[in-house]
This record gives structure tokens, C-alpha cells and sequence, in this order.
RNA sequence: GUCCCCAUCGUCUAGAGGCCUAGGACACCUCCCUUUCACGGAGGCGACCGGGGUUCGAAUCCCCGUGGGGACGCCA
């Protein structure tokens, strides 16, 4: 059987990373076994879906690379197919009408929870052979519930996490359709698990508990019951839950931040599974390697700082041209316009491996197309009245050499020599003058790069 | 409260009874390289939650604690 698996997000917000990560596994799940990957969108919860959620989903999804052979599904489109099944089920006898109003159900529940036991529905009206149901309240529109079994237990063999057996007992019957007629998540899941073929579930942990009843319901509707493999949840760097109001972040600000898709795709990776010591390695790799069998049942928590270090790795070996394109795009955002000369792939070719992050790396570039600005605290330490006559000696020199690397490095080393000075000495105030930081490349290097005019004319503000 | 799940360095993890005086990676520390800051190189620090079993032998299997997490919706 060919191996089929679904990412099924529900579109109430942006694609985070946990939801990110469960996409990456079943996506390479479905490759490594040459079987197809679907992507479901479960919008049945007309209150809290939005059409700008899908859109991030499907945003969020493009940026990570993770295609989709069948989908996206809409379950709001196939209402037809649920009402058919929901149907089927009445006739059945496998799902009945509830007619219990939720004022009813709550204060169920509420002193259900007083007595210490497990908040559940009471079967009130759950046909039962010899069984005689109330009358039916004629102001009520009613639920549909299943009728789930009460006795034996439901297992399965989860892939990650072994084998997990719930008594029935433990269970109640939940409703699958709403007042309104629309189905709920746990009917359409079962539904389209079936009918879409799906042979693997890989999903959150938050899904266990709702196994044993999708289970018994696929039962009841005669399918195959597909394997299921529950991910343990991402905490956030703090180790404490990620939450809307804590932490969790769309994967689409990372690259906001300066993060490279290679990076988050590498580390989601490594995020609860891996493959002996591997700790670097791209996504075809990934696919070839990726199985259930090594995932950790456990939760992960997610370190900033490894993918910062994933992230200055993918930086150095990104393709130059495309490394470009993103910081000339980074640049725009700094309202830095990106001129010719000099060339941004060179600049980019000597900056790259000093950085973890693009933002960081357009920021540290800017000065080649933008004047700096250097802090008031360097101009005073570096720029010395003893140091100044120096320089401008050496920017006499320099107005006259052929403009490479090697004749500036001459050039400097002789103006040091000649004044006893350390090379620092001159170097610091030449990176203070050029580029308004304190930090950069060899300054020979980054003055043969900004260009003999652009140079001249720095060093001669200063000199004024 | 009830049910379910989880538990190796600070973090991500390797580990399927002897290969473990527990390996790798990030971070941290030291040194080297050096034109500043990085990069890079070489070292270092650092963990099997506790207690009982089973076994010749347990990080690995079982039980009990403890701690953490999840679920208990006409949400998904």
C-alpha cells in the first residue's frame, strides 16, 4: 500500500513551529517513501477560522519548501460528503440524536467535576435496547453523538510512542455534529482520514486523547485503521509551554528575523529525531534518512542558539547570487539603495562568514552603499591628533597606487613602519573612518573593495 | 479530580542488557591563529530524577514514588 500522510492545520492563526514541524515530518515521511503528502485545512469552526490564516499557512508552508501532492482540502467543501456519512451512521444506529441543551450539559459537568470524576456525557439519550428516551423537547434542535462503545478497551501501537490502550469506559458519547448541522473536528477527521486513504497520522501529542475515539469511529464506519505517530510538543527556550500569549512565533518572522529556510528546516529536523550524529544535513538528505523509529517520545525544547549556528552554516554556503537577492532586499528595508559598485556578491563574499543572521549581515554591509556613521566613543579613542597626520600621509600615498589588496597592505605597513606605530594602531582609525564601526574584515580588504574614490573621500572628512 | 503520556550534560540528542570510566552537537571556558571583531583549529567543563526489583551484569527490562506535560468543548 502506498504510504499516505496529511498535514491537517486548522486556519486560526499563522504556521508555528510546532505546526511547522509536524508538516516536515509527514512531508518526509510521504518522500522517504515515495508516497504522497496532503495538505487538509480544517476550517469546520466557522467562529475562529480565517481566510488570513489560511493564507499564512499556505505562506508559511511555501517558505519551508514543503509541497503538497494532493490539496489543499477545504473541510467547509465537503459538508456533502460528512452529512452522507453522518447519515449513514443514523441509519446505522452507530449515531443518534441528542437533544441535552448545553445549560443542561454544563451543570453536568460542573457537578460531575465537584464529585471528583472524569466530566462526561451522562447517555441521557443514548437508545438502549428495553430503553425508553424522554420526549422530545420540541424547542431543542439536537446534536448527534456517537455511540461509542462501553465496553473493552482500544488500542494501538503508536509509532512513536508505543502501544497505548484506553478502556472504553473512559470514553462518552462525543458529538460529531453540531445544533446547526455542521460536523465537528472529530467526525471530519475520521471522514477524511478515510475517505483521502491515509495509512499514516502524524500529528501533536495533544491528539492522543482523541485517538481511541476516531478509532472506534472508523470501526463503526468500516475502515481501515490507519497507523497513528503522536509528536511530542516543542517548549519554548524558557522549557515552558508555547502559546499565543507565550512565545510561539509563525515560522514566516523567522525569516523576518534573518533566517535562512535551510537553517529552520535543518534544525526543525533535529527537533526530536535524529540520525546517530548527523547534525548538518539538507532536506534531500533529511528524506532519505527520516523514519519513525527515531523520533523521541519526549518534549523538545527550542534553543535559539543552535539555530543561529545552523544559520551562520547555511549563510556560508549559500549560493551567492541568491544570497544577494535576500540582502539586497534587507538593504531596501534600511532604506539603503544598493549601487553597482561595489558588487554586492563580493561584499557579501567577504562578509558571510562573520555573521549567523541576514538582518545582522545587511546592517554590517550598509555602510558600502551608505555613508556611516561612526559612535562619538571610537571617533574619540581611535581618531588621536597624534594619529590623524599619519593617516593623511598615508591617504597621499594611496591617492597614487594601483588600488589591490596587496599595494594598500604595502602602503599601510610602510606608514607603520615609518612612524614605529603596531599596525592596529593604524587600522583601527582607518575602520572608524570607513565604515563607522569598530569591526570589520582586514581593512586592506574592505579598502579594495569600497574602491579608491569612495575610500579617498571618507578618509578626507575626517581629515578636514 | 479522572484518564493518558514523558523523564541521559544548561539545551538538542546517541544509546534497543555487557561495545558506556555514557558518544556527538549548540552554548560556556582555555589556548592557538590574528590587523579589530568574527570565522577556523586544539583542548576543557558538564548528564543517566529517586527507590526497589529482575539479571552474572541495567542508562537500557519491571514496579513504586517524584517531577513535568497533555486531555477531559455543540475548538481543532
Amino acid at each position: 500500500m502506498t504510504v499516505r500522510t496529511r498535514f491537517a492545520p486548522s486556519p486560526t492563526g499563522f504556521l508555528h513551529i510546532g505546526g511547522a514541524r509536524t508538516a516536515l515530518f509527514s512531508w518526509a515521511y510521504a518522500k522517504k517513501n515515495g508516497g504522497q503528502f496532503i495538505l487538509r485545512i480544517e476550517d469546520t469552526d466557522l467562529e475562529r477560522s480565517t481566510p488570513e490564516a489560511v493564507q499564512a499557512i499556505l505562506d508559511g508552508m511555501q517558505w519551508l519548501g514543503l509541497d503538497y501532492d494532493e490539496g489543499p482540502f477545504y473541510q467547509m467543501q465537503r459538508m456533502e460528503t460528512y452529512k452522507k456519512m453522518l447519515q449513514t451512521m443514523l441509519d446505522a444506529g452507530t449515531a443518534y440524536y441528542c437533544y441535552s441543551s448545553k445549560e443542561e450539559l454544563e451543570a453536568l459537568r460542573e457537578s460531575q467535576m465537584q464529585q471528583g470524576l472524569k466530566p462526561r456525557y451522562d447517555g441521557k439519550w443514548r437508545p438502549e435496547s428495553g430503553k425508553t428516551l424522554p420526549a422530545i423537547p420540541v424547542d431543542i434542535s439536537p446534536v448527534v453523538r456517537f455511540r461509542n462503545p462501553q465496553t473493552g478497551v482500544v488500542a494501538w501501537d503508536d509509532l512513536v510512542k508505543g502501544r497505548i490502550e484506553i478502556a472504553n469506559a473512559e470514553l462518552d458519547d462525543l458529538i460529531i455534529a453540531r445544533a446547526d448541522g455542521t460536523p465537528t473536528y472529530n467526525f471530519c477527521v475520521v471522514v477524511d482520514d478515510f475517505e483521502m486513504g491515509i495509512t499514516q497520522v502524524i500529528r501533536g501529542d495533544d491528539h492522543v486523547n482523541n485517538t481511541p475515539r476516531q478509532i472506534n469511529m472508523l470501526k463503526a464506519l468500516g475502515a481501515t485503521v490507519p497507523q497513528y505517530a503522536h509528536l511530542s510538543m516543542i517548549l519554548g527556550g524558557d522549557g515552558q509551554k508555547l502559546s499565543k500569549r507565550h512565545g510561539a512565533v509563525s515560522v514566516m518572522q523567522y525569516h523576518e528575523d534573518g533566517y535562512l529556510r535551510e537553517a529552520v528546516l535543518n534544525y526543525l529536523s533535529r527537533l526530536g529525531w535524529s540520525h546517530g550524529d548527523a547534525e548538518v544535513f539538507n532536506m534531500q538528505q533529511f528524506c532519505e534518512w527520516f523514519d519513525l523509529d527515531h523520533i523521541t517520545p519526549s518534549a523538545a525544547q527550542f534553543n535559539t542558539e543552535k539555530l543561529n549556528w545552523l544559520n551562520a552554516h547555511y549563510i556560508k554556503e549559500a549560493n551567492i547570487d541568491v544570497l544577494a537577492l535576500d540582502i539586497a532586499t534587507r538593504l531596501t528595508k534600511l532604506n539603503v539603495e544598493v549601487s553597482l559598485q561595489p558588487k554586492l556578491q563580493d561584499v557579501l563574499a567577504l562578509y558571510r562568514e562573520r555573521t549567523n543572521n541576514l538582518n545582522q549581515l545587511a546592517s554590517e554591509v550598509a555602510y558600502f552603499y551608505a555613508l556611516p556613521k561612526a559612535n562619538l566613543a571610537d571617533v574619540e579613542k581611535h581618531l588621536t591628533p597624534e594619529i590623524l597626520p599619519v593617516i593623511r600621509t598615508l591617504s597621499e600615498k594611496l591617492g597614487i597606487i594601483d588600488w589591490t589588496a596587496e599595494a594598500i597592505h604595502a602602503e599601510i605597513n610602510a606608514v607603520v613602519a615609518e612612524n614605529q606605530l603596531k599596525f592596529p594602531k593604524v587600522a583601527m582609525p582607518l575602520r572608524v573612518m570607513l565604515t563607522g564601526n569598530t569591526q570589520s574584515p582586514s581593512i586592506d580588504q574592505v579598502m579594495a573593495l569600497l574602491g579608491q574614490k569612495l575610500t579617498l573621500a571618507r578618509l578626507q572628512k575626517h581629515l578636514i
